[in-house]
DNA sequence: CTGTTAGCGCCTTCAT
DNA sequence: ATGAAGGCGCTAACAG
């Protein structure tokens, strides 16, 4: 594509490169008859700034990028649009990755991202460790995790409290009367998979309830498997997210069971669609589109203000109560 | 972030700087013993080449912007998986832009890539007149169209085949004994709607059915309002996508009726919750990833060809009959 | 095979 | 208030 530069710009207005950048910018004060010049050569030409070439001047590229598992996630979807909004308001533009959540995959990006100079890097990967990413941050890279936290690494992050979450829930099932817990987890190595499952173990010691737990993966397909499996049926099957929730509840229904009548099934995340399931789902509302929102402005404090704030900001899960649980008759 | 430069691995290694961007490049032959040496240096470093200086001097930035209504709607997060998944498999890297299909932002977004030097542009937006989109094509701005063909521009695009996918659609409900239609369509200004509308129009009256038809937006909300305010049920709800269907069968199930059997409703999209959706949906099915895919693989094609492959691609829709809808007695 | 250098487009001193 | 020139990191043409 053609692309008039500033030289060309100078030339039509018949002043120096110095005064189009200063009009430009507005970084020096020239006078009007030159700046109605440059203006209206500036409006010839249609000329648009190289923001590489300023990029590689400056150093800075203004662009963030975003690695996450799947886009086609509504979860992440929401968490990216609140994260764009954010961005796109302060002249950041967003490269987004998506990974599958495969080691391999987020390396190879991460190092894309670099190559590309991003200013600062959303990054929702595995919980694993990744000694690329943290040499990167030690050198300076700016980051803030959302919806997990890599252990070993001392960064800032946006995350809700999972343990409250998931005891918010718990304790709503255990007064309704559930006494027989199955919880279907997500991926092992996930940050909030294993949160969830500490609080869930801990609060079924604590109430000695009957229970079991399993690790599978966040989608529809996992659950939908791993219910058609599915034996007897306890008083509650707790999903490790909505999607899961999905999958089971099909499941289920296929096998002949009622939802909530013979099992209820929670969820986790509240994604849009869970309203209008039928059941609708009880789950534990993330505020997705905040935590995208709010991951862009701390990185964008910290890109800015260049300091150190190894912030954590742990957002507040809501209980939704719905209609796929029921009150247990005792 | 601390990035060390080609010259500083030139001096580590002791050779000079194009001898490092050989071996990097693998852009001439190096000496064996020299290339051991740059690498190891490169090794060291941590050395990742800066993208930016190379699109500088490249005049290309191996990057694409996607400029799109909304990502949390899922018929375009499968979209944006699929050119993403292609894009990033050819080695480039994705801009995500949301519009909400506001022509002033999409202005401003266009600027703003055509500033981050994109190679070319992927694009959803209004289906109106966009006069900088037009002046940059002529410049040699590559972009496909995604979904929606802007009239007034001969460009590449990448859509379905929207009437086939309608007479599909009407073909069925018809012969399943619908002869009463009531038609809750999308954004009156978006492509695929307006063709939509023109082919439910020419059938109805072919056909001599009784019909209203409704220009709203592609959304849950509007399908629910506006049914909400139907006061008679025809035979069937034709809907200008899922979304809309969502809504209108949420909403007319709280008003009594039940699905199929008051009012069939149909959608268009078949996202993947549809199938899951109680009761599952009949609609027609566009090849989401695919269209992504097939939007990016042309993209390249027009820019790595450097022709002017103005190309259109027509994929397929299919009808996917669900139980959303049901056969009529006489 | 290897090194030197111009220049991509821009901002920013430094003169004037 | 304005212009000239260096340099950001890199590639490619040229010289050796």
């Amino acid at each position: 594509m053609y692309r008039p530069s500033i030289k060309e710009v100078a030339k039509k207005a018949g002043v120096s490169i110095s005064t189009v950048s200063r009009v430009l910018n507005n970084s020096a004060p020239v006078s009007e008859s030159l700046r109605k010049k440059v203006e209206t050569a500036v409006k010839e030409l249609g000329y648009l700034p190289s923001n590489i070439a300023k990029s590689l001047r400056k150093g800075k590229t203004k662009t963030i990028g975003f690695i996450l598992p799947d886009i086609t996630n509504p979860f992440f979807a929401n968490i990216v649009r609140g994260a764009e909004d954010y961005l796109r308001r302060k002249g950041y533009a967003l490269i987004l990755c998506n990974s599958d959540q495969d080691k391999e995959q987020e390396i190879q990006l991460l190092e894309t991202l670099i190559s590309k100079h991003i200013d600062g890097l959303l990054f929702t990967g595995t919980g694993s460790f990744n000694s690329l990413l943290v040499e990167k941050i030690k050198k300076g890279l700016k980051v803030v995790f959302l919806d997990r936290i890599i252990e070993g690494i001392n960064s800032s992050y946006v995350v809700i409290d999972n343990m409250k979450g998931m005891n918010l829930l718990l304790d709503f099932l255990v007064k309704s009367g559930h006494r027989n817990f199955v919880f279907i987890n997500g991926n092992k190595e996930t940050f909030s998979a294993k949160i969830r499952y500490e609080a869930f173990i801990e609060k079924m010691k604590k109430e000695n309830l009957k229970y079991k737990h399993y690790f599978t993966n966040f989608s529809y397909e996992a659950g939908y498997k791993f219910a058609r499996k599915m034996k007897i049926m306890p008083d509650v099957i707790v999903c490790g997210n909505d999607l899961i929730a999905y999958g089971v509840i099909d499941a289920i229904e296929e096998m002949g069971y009622k939802v909530p009548d013979d099992v209820s099934v929670t969820g986790f995340d509240d994604i849009p669609f869970s309203k209008h399931f039928k059941p609708p789902l009880t789950t534990v509302r993330q505020p997705m589109y905040k935590m995208g929102e709010k991951a862009a402005e701390l990185l964008l404090k910290i890109i800015e203000e260049n300091k150190f704030l190894n912030k954590g900001m742990v957002l507040e899960p809501e209980l939704i109560i719905r209609n796929s649980t029921k009150e247990m008759v005792k």
